[in-house]
RNA sequence: GUGAGCGUAGCUCAAUUGGUUAGAGCACUGGACUGUGGCUCCAGGGGUUGAGGGUUCAAUUCCCUUCGCUCACCCCA
């Protein structure tokens, strides 16, 4: 025997026991983003990886280390997308979907792709729910989008276990300003901070605020907000934000050191945080980003979107999901009953009923003992006697009564019994 | 990339200070029971003890390397 080959690191297969639950969130989604007026948009899995580059930020973690960059053999260097919006986006400017009435709304189902140490809630490959709102920069859209994301949670039942995390981290108006102070304050406070958020403090101050070292918390419970330093625009997009949400009724939490991880966010940021996920805390995530789109080529469209971590919020859900098996099991005994039984299990499954069949091989006793295991409601025996008198038994398996049908009808039969689970 | 813990059958786990042929339950297949299931009993298949090396008369057990898993850091969905 030869060894067998594993999957790779950080993967993971997606088992038939899990499934149903993927299937849930998916459909739930779909159904909720589509009630919404927004439509699917499916872009490849690999770019040019200037886009990844320019789009997300060449300084940040991710495009530094966790993009899986490889070059093809026209000696092109491509990335295995780490997320979803640069290519949503490239695909926006591409085919000018920008010329449609404004927002213009999309959403991607799909893996992404980050070369990171796997833990718990987090793969090298993972799979993530993508919304985006372009070319409105009304508060009122930053609203609904956040209203989406909650109404998909409501769908799948989790609404009540997360919380809203909402912040707006001011635009390139008044984030510089705030940007300077905060360096400031760290600066002065140095001494109290970890090795590691000093160093920070000069290359990417304001992600220092979530360093979750409690010696740190202290210094950063004083640092000033951002949300003190916000100009006049952004200050007014984020109370409108905030009143809009609240008149959906819709609990959030004002979370002013809520930094995210993309250089392209302005103004609204948001989380979904849970605390049943170990380290892993935030279940979606997203923001506005306006001016990414003339980044990337594109008219100056604003837009908003965020991003939800399937395999996340699939560990949150319990695995009740009891999967209907078999409606009946067919029971053939011998070959010349399968060759009667092969044209009635396809007519039933061609409507929609699902019948297992058996091959006429095993001892009635197997079979029976084996739609015991099926757990199928029903079985249904065709040996020689029966064969000879062209009928068939319809056995039902919990009482054990069964009932003698022509064969030229079993095929209702089976429908009427499919009809009524 | 850093640190810690763990790798024995498909799954959950045993195996004495290092000691013979690595066991059990569940699951799977068959039999007891010529064509009537759930219970019971019996049998069978399935392991390079993650891999490689070392120490030893002898390694699942001790040591080294490596791979993988898990958790945390980091980062994020």
């Amino acid at each position: 025997m030869s060894v067998a080959i594993k999957a790779v690191r950080g993967v993971h297969d997606i088992l038939p026991a899990d499934t149903p639950r993927w299937q849930r969130v998916e459909a739930t989604a779909r159904r909720v983003f589509e009630a919404h007026g927004y439509h699917e948009i499916r872009p490849p899995i690999f770019e040019r990886t200037e886009l990844f580059a320019r789009g997300i930020g060449e300084l940040t973690d991710i495009v530094q280390k966790e993009m899986y960059t490889f070059e093809d053999k026209g000696g092109e260097s491509l990335t295995l997308r780490p997320e979803a919006t640069a290519s949503v986006l490239r695909a926006y400017v591409e085919h000018g979907l920008h010329v449609q009435p404004k927002p213009v709304r999309l959403y991607t189902i799909g893996p992404m792709f980050r070369y990171e140490r796997p833990q718990a809630g987090r793969y090298r490959q993972f799979h993530q729910l993508n919304l985006e709102a372009v070319g409105e920069v009304h508060p009122g859209l930053d609203a609904e989008v956040i209203a989406v994301l909650m109404e998909l949670f409501q769908g799948v039942g989790l609404a009540d276990r997360l919380t809203l995390a909402l912040n707006s981290i001011g635009d390139p108006a008044c984030r510089p300003a705030y940007r300077e102070k905060l360096v400031e304050y760290l600066r002065r406070r140095a001494a109290e901070l970890c090795q590691e958020c000093r160093e920070r403090a000069e290359r990417n101050p304001l992600r220092v605020l979530d360093c979750k070292k409690p010696g740190c918390q202290p210094v950063l419970d004083e640092a000033p907000s951002i949300l003190d330093a916000l100009c006049r625009e952004c200050a007014e997009h984020f109370a409108h934000v905030r009143r809009y949400l609240e008149a959906m009724a819709l609990p959030y939490r004002v979370t002013p050191r809520l930094v995210r991880g993309f250089d392209y966010y302005v103004r609204t940021t948001f989380e979904l945080l849970t605390g049943e996920l170990g380290a892993q805390n935030a279940v979606a995530g997203g923001g506005r980003y306006d001016g990414l789109v003339q980044l990337l080529g594109g008219p100056p469209d604003p837009g908003i979107g965020f991003a939800v971590g399937m395999e996340r919020v699939v560990l949150l859900l319990s695995s009740d999901s009891n999967k209907a098996g078999p409606l009946a099991l067919l029971i053939p005994l011998g070959d010349a009953a399968l060759l009667r039984l092969f044209p009635v299990a396809q007519a039933v499954r061609k409507q929609g009923a699902v019948v297992e069949l058996g091959y006429g091989v095993r001892r009635l006793r197997s079979e029976l003992d084996r739609a015991n295991r099926l757990k199928v409601p029903y079985a249904v025996i065709v040996g020689e006697s029966e064969l000879e008198k062209g009928e068939a038994l319809i056995r039902e398996m919990t009482s054990g009564a069964q009932r003698v049908v022509p064969l030229s009808r079993l095929e209702g039969e089976l429908m009427t019994l499919a009809g009524r689970r």
